[in-house]
Formats: C-alpha cells, structure tokens, sequence
RNA sequence: GGUCGUGUGGCGAAGUAGUUAACGCGGCGGUCUGCAAAACCGCUAUGCGUGGGUGCAAAUCCCACCGCGACCU
C-alpha cells in the first residue's frame, strides 16, 4: 500500500490566533506553511489582512516603493515569519485577482514541492472554501472575468439573469442560489466562455473518514484541525486586535492602497471587511473613527459567525481549543 | 403647580380607527461547485406606558393615572 503524504490544515474563524499556533506546529514537527487566506495573498494589504511579521523586512518587496515590483505576482516566493517558510502570502498584485481555482493549482504545487523534501506542510486559513477546494480535490477551470459582460449583466434583473441562465445551462440553473446575482453573473459568464458550466470533478465522498476527523485526496492524507473559541472570547479577541490594527496605520494602508497605488475605492472596498468601510470613512461619508470601528467590528464578528457556519458543516474537521491540543492531534495523525 | 408635546419589539422608527403592526439596526440561524473578508436566504412585538370608556371595529378617538421632554409661573 502506498504511503500517502500527510497533511495538517489548521482552520478556524478570524482572530482565533491560527497563525500564531501554526508557527509553532511548524517549528515542532519541521513544517512549512502555506497560507489559506483569501486576502493576504495580496501585496500591500498587510495590516486589515492580520499578516504575520516577516522575519527579514528588508527582504521583502518594498511594497509602495515601486511600482514595478508592486504591479506583477511573484509567484510562490516563500514568506519567512518566526524562521518558517509561509507560501502564498504576498503572491499577487491587489490589482489581480485571485482565486480559489488558483488557489488549489498553486497550493498543490508547494504541497508535492514541501513533501517531497519531507517536510511537513501546514495549510493555515480561514479560507473555506479554498480550503475545500484542495482537501475535496475540486478543480475550476480557469474563466477570466470579462468586465463589460458583468456591467451589462449587472444592470438586469435577478430574474432575468436567472432566465438565461436556465436555457444557457439548465443544470447549472438547477443548483444555484436562485436569487444570487453574484453567482448567476458568474455562472453565465463561464457558460460564455465555455458553452456551458462544466460539473466540477469533485471525487465521490466516502473518501473522508469522520471518525479520525481526517480525508483523503489521490496522494495525500488530510487532517483538519479547528480551533474553537466561545463567541464571546473571539469578539474580545476582535475588539482587541482592532484597536491594535487601528494604532499600527490600518486607515493609513488605505489610504496608500488608493493615493499611492492608485487602487479605485471600488477595487479596495470589494476586499471587504476594514478594506469595505475605511473607504467611506476616508471620504468623509462616516464622520468619526469611534463609528468607523463599530462598522468594522461588526463586520468582523459578522464574518467569523459565516466562517463558522462554513466549517461546521464538514464532519471531519477536529475542533479544539488550544496549541496543546493541536500538538496531540498531530502527533497521533502523523505517527501511523 | 400650569401649558404644550410625547410614550410602539433590545435600540431607532412608520402606522393617527378596519387584511396576519412597515422598515432599518442589533440578535439568532442558515446557503454556497466557480470573485468566498464576497454574495445570498430565513427567523426575531398574540401586541403599541397603565386603567377605564366610546365604536360592529382602537396602537389609532375620549377620560384618568404614570413616565419622559420643553416651556411658563
């Protein structure tokens, strides 16, 4: 029987202090990390992102020095924080964008390129649904979005989308949140591109085992640890962090990402959360910073409450409460 | 003490006689196989300060009381 690579996913909602507990796994059991985050990938977001300190500053891009180095994605450039190697930090130009399906082609690349110098690979996120993507093997085809396409969509109704939706793929139309325009514009985007939504080759499930709370793709064994905290610890936790952010010039990369690197508010605000409502409160539209910070907390606790909804769904991921705990689970998934 | 105003869910607020009391926020729950920090959906007042009265019918009109606000003496 073959030995499939191990792999440790650490998940959990924003603030659970995932990043921190993955240095530190890393460290134990020689790993590296590859960042499942759907925002610090981009560069100059670092701050509203929560990126980790990089150990060697000056080695990393100056991030609004040129714009040169600024404009194009250096691809699987490794991200150094506390000794270890991050992947997937810092790979793409906020002017890009970046998505699951290259989500899963790069984070695989480092995977085989991690195990095959039998090092550990941690994935580390609150991603969901990327996430998913690697562990169920779920390959997009890669559909560039066609700008004029979705502003003439745009402007139809959600019903009318859905219309063409149903004679462009009527399966695809089967399946999808109805009343979802995002989704829809999407979908007949693809269609127009391809002919059609291809069904996605996801393996049959059956391939995870609930009971050691770990699954497995072709070549890999996955275990899935989330870190759990009480509601009322990671809004603390939140608050805090943002009061943190706060001080250290999260309104300030704002406004770099718009005067400096000349991102339109559009761009800026659809990376959501701080980067949604610091544009409004740059442009006076939110009069105080007091309000400015109960808009974003809230938005905050909002989206930990979605990623928790996201994660509790899949059975095989193992919640616990602390590093400790995280340690023990891995040791006994690593050792068999 | 007097006058005027006001009292609707956790908060803001509409409704000023007649379908199951708008809506926003918050809270709770959920969806997601294609931008996922995005997008989307559901639930959340047997009751309108209290007690009486008028009416077929009252949050809506009348009276009293209580609370709050402004002004006056």
């Amino acid at each position: 029987m073959k030995v499939k690579s191990k792999i440790i996913i650490i998940l959990g909602p924003t603030s659970s202090g995932k990043s921190d507990i993955a240095i530190k796994l890393a460290k134990k059991f020689n790993g590296e990390i590859i960042s499942a985050d759907s925002r610090q990938v981009y560069r100059g977001m670092d701050i509203g992102t929560g990126k980790i300190e990089a150990d060697h500053p000056a080695e990393i891009p100056q991030r609004f020095a040129n714009s040169k180095s600024y404009a194009g994605p250096s691809k699987n450039k490794s991200y150094l924080s506390g000794k270890i190697p991050h992947y997937l930090i810092d790979n793409a130009s906020p002017r890009t964008n970046y998505n699951a399906a290259k989500f899963k082609k790069d984070a695989e690349k480092i995977i085989a390129n991690i195990s095959k110098r039998r090092k550990l690979p941690i994935i580390c996120g609150g991603t969901g649904f990327w996430i998913k993507s690697v562990v169920d093997d779920i390959s997009y085809p890669e559909v560039k979005p066609d700008w004029k396409l979705r502003k003439k969509l745009n402007s139809y109704p959600t019903e009318k989308l859905f219309k063409m939706l149903q004679k462009l793929d009527p399966e695809r139309a089967g399946n999808i949140d109805v009343k979802n325009k995002v989704r829809l514009i999407r979908a007949i985007e693809i269609c127009k591109t391809l002919g059609f939504v291809p069904s996605l080759s996801s393996s049959p499930s059956g391939r995870g085992c609930p009971v050691f709370g770990t699954s497995e793709g072709e070549n890999y064994d996955f275990l899935q640890l989330g870190i759990f905290l009480p509601k009322e610890k990671l809004h603390e936790n939140i608050e805090k962090r943002l009061r943190k952010r706060f001080d250290q010039g999260m309104i300030e990369e704002v406004k770099n990402l718009h005067y400096k690197n000349k991102l339109s508010w559009k761009k800026i605000e659809s990376f959501g959360l701080g980067y949604f409502w610091i544009p409004k409160y740059l442009r006076k539209e939110i009069a105080t910073k007091e309000e400015l910070f109960q808009k974003i907390f809230q938005a905050e606790k909002d989206y930990a409450k979605r990623q928790m909804t996201w994660f509790q769904k899949d059975k095989r991921i193992k919640w616990v409460p602390d590093y400790k705990n995280i340690e023990k689970e891995t040791l006994g998934f690593i050792k068999n």
